[in-house]
DNA sequence: CGTTCGATTGAGGAAGATCAATTAATGTGG
DNA sequence: CCACATTAATTGATCTTCCTCAATCGAACG
């Protein structure tokens, strides 16, 4: 029951993004990968696909399972109990989802597939007993919740302290770092998103994120892909970084 | 029976629950209370007491333990890279502190005391062990950071969706229920935070947040207590609720 | 009793929402 | 394959909300 194992695959990005270097083990470039292996390995998860549009699960069904991505890309969305509909984050591929479901055994929120998309499903009354068995496993389990809320505090902190246009820009930025990270090309990215969803996900209207991308464009720091307005190319992610820094000089925030 | 401690107001707790019967076992009405005390036969756990404005840890430290409020009550604070710095949360009794430092095996916030404040140190490693012959103990880590999830995603939800004013009643909504469900009385309430942390959290000014709670007031659904503006009485938490409904009628904001 | 910090309130301005018109991409049936 | 319908995106004009700046007031404290 060491924390060490949970850090193994933990060296990650910062390691991975920085050293440009020649891959050695393919644990140490692509951590991701590496957590999908010894998942199969411990639990043999049943894969299941989901076309485009569809859903894992629904809010208000009864929790039975986790699910880890494999392949694909999901949208989390809240439906609050006036009607309200919201994007509340988006999954890649080695991330968990469903742990909203676990307090009261019911989800929380909507799971849907943003493309043809696999997840292995871990049910978990099974995952419990595995983990018993396999500390490894559960420390993965707990690291992947604690991303998730580090990940969403620091969403809250965009949407507090940002202004649309850095909003935008560190939406991109954060969607870039998250291919980066699984080893896919950032240059050239498909969104599939509409600004609507962009905007809904973002707190500001379409037109907001339109005016947004436009002046991105303009600054130079991202560009349409030849055909289209929906991919987009991001020649330096970092560049978007410094965008976003570029707001906070002005009025660095400070609490009080 | 359980030893009657200082859990004594128990009954506006149950009434705001609309608890199934009457007040039979002390598990029914006080859920909180009750998670605390199998926590103490399970993990018999050090406590540690925190003066207001001390820190239980500060982002950046090594993680080693969770930790669970016992008495009064945390602010948890985020700090970016570039400085700024934002509340993200509050911790009230029975709350679980901490998960933010298990992914990466350093805490990514700040955990102050608001309040002469104790709180129960669970060493990760033992908490594992436990856990281990333990399976409720497992159960209960699982639906805390289950909770924090869904309650991150609603405070995101919050802020994207409605206006600053809506925003300030949803907020002092959410606070009178937490105490609620701890069975403290809501109709006069201490909050203990400044105009500009409340407005800091909620991602507006702290002239915002006094225009906010002024409207509430003059709507009827607030009112002060006699000196000081601090300390503020709800006499009907619900209303609260219809107030930030009323934001919602004219544009029930779905997805596109 | 003055100092300080927090809160309130007002006036003006800026960011972003709303409304509206146009253009571009996608899809559909002939 | 093309004409047409449909949906998404852009851009402009206007309006609203909230921020910024500033003055005042109140409470707490030495």
């Amino acid at each position: 029951m060491n924390p060490a194992h949970a850090e193994a695959p933990l060296a990650r990005a910062a390691s991975f993004l920085k050293s440009t270097g020649a891959a050695s083990a393919a644990v140490a470039i692509d951590p991701i990968g590496a957590r999908l292996r010894s998942l199969r390995e411990q639990m043999n998860p049943v894969r299941r696909v989901v076309h485009a549009g569809e859903a894992i699960f629904q809010a208000g069904e009864r929790f039975a399972s986790l699910y880890v991505v494999h392949a694909g890309l999901f949208k989390m969305i809240n439906i609050s109990a006036d009607g309200r509909e919201q994007v509340v984050g988006f999954k890649f591929r080695g991330d968990w989802i469903g742990f909203d479901g676990i307090a009261e055994a019911r989800h929380k929120s909507d799971a849907v597939a943003m493309d043809t998309s696999e997840v292995w499903v871990l049910p978990y009354e099974q995952l419990m007993v595995r983990s018993a068995e396999q500390p490894g496993l559960l420390g993965e389990l707990h690291a992947a919740m604690s991303r998730e809320i580090v990940h969403d505090r620091d969403s809250m902190m965009a949407l507090c302290t940002l202004p649309a246009d850095a909003r935008v820009a560190d939406f991109l930025r954060y969607w870039a770092e998250s291919l980066a990270i699984r080893g896919m090309r950032t240059d050239e990215i498909a969104l599939r998103l509409t600004r609507a969803e962009i905007g809904n996900y973002l707190g500001m209207t379409l037109e907001s994120v339109s005016r947004a991308l436009s002046k991105l464009v303009r600054a130079g720091v991202i560009d349409f892909c030849s055909k289209g307005r929906r991919d987009l190319q991001i020649p330096d992610v970092d560049a978007l970084g410094r965008f976003v820094q570029r707001y906070l000089v002005p009025a660095p925030a400070t609490l009080q």
